[in-house]
DNA sequence: TTCCTCCCTGGAGTGCACTCCAGGTCAAGT
DNA sequence: ACTTGACCTGGAGTGCACTCCAGGGAGGAA
C-alpha cells in the first residue's frame, strides 16, 4: 500500500519518468499522483494499473488527446458509461480498419520479398 | 506513355501534391519526376508504381529514412539484391511484431469493452 | 559536514512527417 | 491583352508526443 517511486514506475510499465510526469501534467491520469513529505511522487496499485490501460490505449494509436478525453469521463465518475463505451468502441474500429490496411499492404510487401527470394536462389544456383 | 500531372498523380495514390513533391525532394523516387516544356512535373507508369510501394512501405509504418535507403539501393542498380532483401525482411518482422503487440493489446481493450456493455445492459434492464 | 542520488518544477528543445506560403512562370481561355 | 488556374521553387510553419535541461530540495551514506 506504501506505494512506488517514479523511477520504479516506470521501469514497470515501460515508460520513462518523463513521460510519466508527461502524462500527469497532461490530464491523463485521473488523478495527481500523491506525493511524500519530500514532494516525491508516490504510485498506488490503483494508478500503475490506470496507466496500464493507458499504454494499451497509446500503443493501439489513440492520440493523447482522446486518451484524455475518456480520463475526463471516468474522473467525472459514475453515470457517464455509455460515453466512455462509445469512446472506446469508437477506438476499437479504428483499430480493426488499421490492422485491416497494415495487413493488406503487408501482404504486398511478402510478395515481393518472395520475389527477391526466388532471384537470390536462382542466381546463387547458377552461380 | 504521356504522364499524368501532379494533382492527378496525388489524387490516384491518394497523397497531397505536397507529399510528393516532398519525397522527391527526401530521395524516396527513383528518379526526378519528368517535367513537361513548362516545367509542371509528370508521371509516368513505372513512377506511380515505385509511389504505390513507397505508400505501402510508409502505411505499414517504415520511416522516411529507411524508405530513402530502399530507393537509394534500387536506383544503384542490381548487385544489391540481398541488402533489399534484407531490408524488406526485417521491415516484415517489425510490422508482425506491430500487429502482434495491437492485436494484444485490443483484446485487453475489447476486453473493457465488454464489461461496459454488460453494465449498460444491466443498468437498462433494471430501469 | 559534505557528498551523492533521486526527485522536483517550469520551460525549452527534438524528431518526424508533412503542410503551408510567398512570389513567380506558363499555357490556355475570353 | 488580360485573366485564370495549375504548377513551380525555396523555405518557413505545424502538430504530435515526447525528451531534455537548469536550478533546486530532501534524505541518507561516509
Amino acid at each position: 500500500m506504501t506505494g512506488v517511486s517514479i523511477a520504479a514506475a516506470a521501469d514497470e510499465l515501460g515508460l520513462s519518468a518523463d513521460t510519466l510526469r508527461y502524462y500527469e501534467k497532461d490530464g491523463l491520469l485521473l488523478r495527481a499522483v500523491p506525493r511524500t513529505s519530500s514532494g516525491h511522487r508516490t504510485y498506488a496499485e490503483a494508478d500503475l494499473r490506470w496507466i496500464t490501460l493507458v499504454t494499451r490505449l497509446r500503443a493501439t494509436g489513440m492520440p493523447i488527446r482522446d486518451v484524455r478525453r475518456y480520463a475526463d469521463l471516468v474522473r467525472a465518475g459514475e453515470g457517464n458509461e455509455e460515453e466512455r463505451l462509445a469512446l472506446l468502441q469508437a477506438h476499437r474500429e479504428d483499430v480493426l480498419r488499421q490492422l485491416a490496411e497494415v495487413t493488406a499492404h503487408l501482404g504486398a510487401i511478402d510478395h515481393k520479398i518472395g520475389i527477391y527470394e526466388h532471384t537470390l536462389e536462382k542466381l546463387s544456383a547458377s552461380a
